[in-house]
Parts: C-alpha cells; structure tokens; sequence
DNA sequence: CTACAATTTCAGAAATTTCTGAAAACTCTG
DNA sequence: CAGAGTTTTCAGAAATTTCTGAAATTGTAG
C-alpha cells in the first residue's frame, strides 16, 4: 500500500468498522479510500493501493454505488472509469439513513402490514405487539420524512437548538403554522 | 416449532433480517418470539420453540443481554432463568439506538479524534476531511443525546410536528430558553 | 469489423461466522 | 457438602460470506 500514513490507518480503521456497518472490510477500505482522496480514482488505483484484486475492486464499487455512497466520473482523456465520493457531508449522511431504512426497515414495516392484513390469527397480545410496533417505526420513518425535506441550514440550526427546541413547542401548543411549507 | 403461524412468520421474519441489523439469525429469532410473547419465557422454552441447541439459545440471550434488548426475570418457585424484552417500545428504541451509536459510531469518533491529535501527517485535503467529518458526527451525536433527555410525552410531540418546527425556530430566533431545563 | 482495452461475472478457494454436543462450572436444596 | 438441576464454555463441524483468477462480456478507436 502505498499511502500515507494517515490515508492508511483511517483505511485500515473503515475496513475493520465495516462489518459492524453491514458492508465487508474491502468495501469499507475502498470508500475511506475515495473519502479521502481530492480527486477521483480508478480501478487499478484502488486495487493497488489497498492490495487487493481487480475483481474484488469491482465488486466493491459496485455495492458502493448501489449504496449510492460512490459516484462515476469520466475524465477527460481517459477511458478508465474514475469514482469519488459525494463532497457534501449532508448528502453522504441523507443518503446513509435512507438506504438503511430501505434495507433495514421497510422490508419488516412491509411484513408487520402483511401480519394485520390477515386479520386475527394470532393471540391478543401478538397482535396488540403488533400494531404497536408498526405505529411506531411509521412515527418514526414519518418525522424522518419530513426532517429530510428541511434545507441542510435549517436541518443546522435545528439540531443546534437542541432539546431547547421542546421548551418552544411547549409554548406555541397548538399554534403552529401548517405542515406544508 | 410450535408457535402459532403469526409468531411463526414473524419470527422468521427476524431471523432472516438479523444479518442485516448485525446479529444473526438465532439472535433474531429469539428476540422476536420473546417479543411476541406476554410472559418470560425459560431458555428450554425457547430452544424448543426455535428447534436450535440449548447452548446456541444460551449464547444467543448472552447477546441479547449484551444489547440490553432482553432482560432476566426470575419467576417465583421456578429455578430457570426467564426472559423477557421491556415492556415499552420507546425504551426499546433508545436502547437501540444507543447501542449502535456504541458500536457503529463512538469507536470512529475516537479514532478520528486520534487521528487529528497526531498533527498534521497528512495532506490538506484529507485533513479537511476528517476534522469535516468528524464535526459532523459530533453535532449529530450531540444532538441526539439531547434528544434522549426529553420525555417520551415531549418527544412524540416533537415528532408528531414534524418539519413544522423548522418554521418556528425561524420566527423564534435567538429568543430560545437556556438549554438545561 | 477487428483488435485491444476495460470491466464484469462466476466457480471454486479461503476466510469468517454460526452452530452444536460434550464437558465444565455454577447454584441451589436437602 | 453431596448431588441434582441449570447454565456456560469451547473445540470442532457446518454454513455462510468474501475473495480470487480466469474467462466472458462490453466498450472504443482505428
């Protein structure tokens, strides 16, 4: 590997985190990798820098764009395919929560309406478990909707506020401007 | 297994989606019967129900406990351990939450947070991007903690309203109350 | 169309994770 | 403290995931 010593451990570190993220070592090696490197890269770079092979390379940066966490970029002059990392934080972190509830909760909120779709088959208490699970996770997938609509300056000052924020909706109650601004 | 075809779906349902919450199938499984169940159950129990190994169920609660999503409760007159998950899904989803910040995220913090310390070892660039990134999981993680100290009655509030309250801390502006309640 | 460059696919090898059964270690009870 | 009941540990088996090299496919320039 040729990388500096900082690009190499902040590598290393992202390929050990990644099992705990759901992507294996290799995936995780390559997006620290781009993270942070200023300009694009190639296969061939990728694979030469981290010591791996040119098919496992591939295959990284494929599940990295399913992920939609890499990006194709045609240089100019080049036929080799180049690939970056979105520049903009917000972005990487709205892209990150949006694929993980694509892959780890909307499957299961698809399961628990299937469950109450067939009507009563289950002991009171399953059922009650049930619905109550599923109003939840649509609470939650609800707010996160809304919050990702909000402008990253907004998102900002909102997350700035803190738990001061609950102190204000204590105040204003119900006088609150309509949902959709 | 015999569960009735509700548990049984759902439990299966869990089992196949532990690999992508990282635990694994048994771990899921046995989280979600224990969900589903109105009273603790015994580990005997829950190897019989799930058709796995006394020592795989043994193993599986260790984790489970590790997570603080399943909690021991002894029944009076019975020398086995019994099991249980808490009662309120809210606690349920601090926990979780909790959990993975704790595995997914502080352990990146600290490492970025070393990286930093060490002095400038590596380029502009990717110096940027680490005191960038690891900025913003600071205020991310900041934000949640603050979110973690409200009641539950504020927070469901507070979510009900959604991006509305983007709107009134535009028109509040600095005027917010101090942030220790 | 041909020839070469670049990328992807995929079967099997390698590595890792999960699961089991047997044994060890607790923990009550009499 | 003996002994039955219960739980945990752990080495190896089984299953799954990851990785590789070779072959197939796709893309491009002449």
């Amino acid at each position: 590997m040729n990388m500096s010593p900082l690009h190499q451990e902040f590598v290393l570190h992202f390929g050990e985190m990644g099992s705990r993220w759901g992507i294996n070592r290799t995936v995780g090696q390559i997006y620290a990798l781009l993270f942070l490197s200023a300009d694009a890269l190639n296969a061939d770079q990728i694979t030469e820098a981290l010591g791996i092979s040119r098919s496992n390379t591939s295959m990284g940066l494929k599940e990295l764009q399913a992920w939609r966490l890499v990006r194709l970029k045609h240089v100019p002059g080049d036929r080799k395919d180049h690939f970056t990392t979105p520049d903009d934080l917000w972005e990487i972190v709205r892209i990150l929560i949006e694929e993980r509830k694509k892959r780890e909760i909307d499957p299961t909120l698809t399961k628990l309406r299937t469950l109450e779709m067939q009507g009563p088959v289950g002991d009171d208490y399953s059922e009650a478990r049930i619905s109550e699970l599923r109003e939840m996770i649509e609470m939650m997938t609800g707010f996160y909707e809304d919050m990702a609509r909000l402008e990253t300056e907004q998102l900002v000052r909102l997350m700035t506020y803190g738990s001061r924020i609950a102190g204000v909706i204590e105040k204003v109650g119900g006088y609150l401007p309509s949902s959709k601004s």
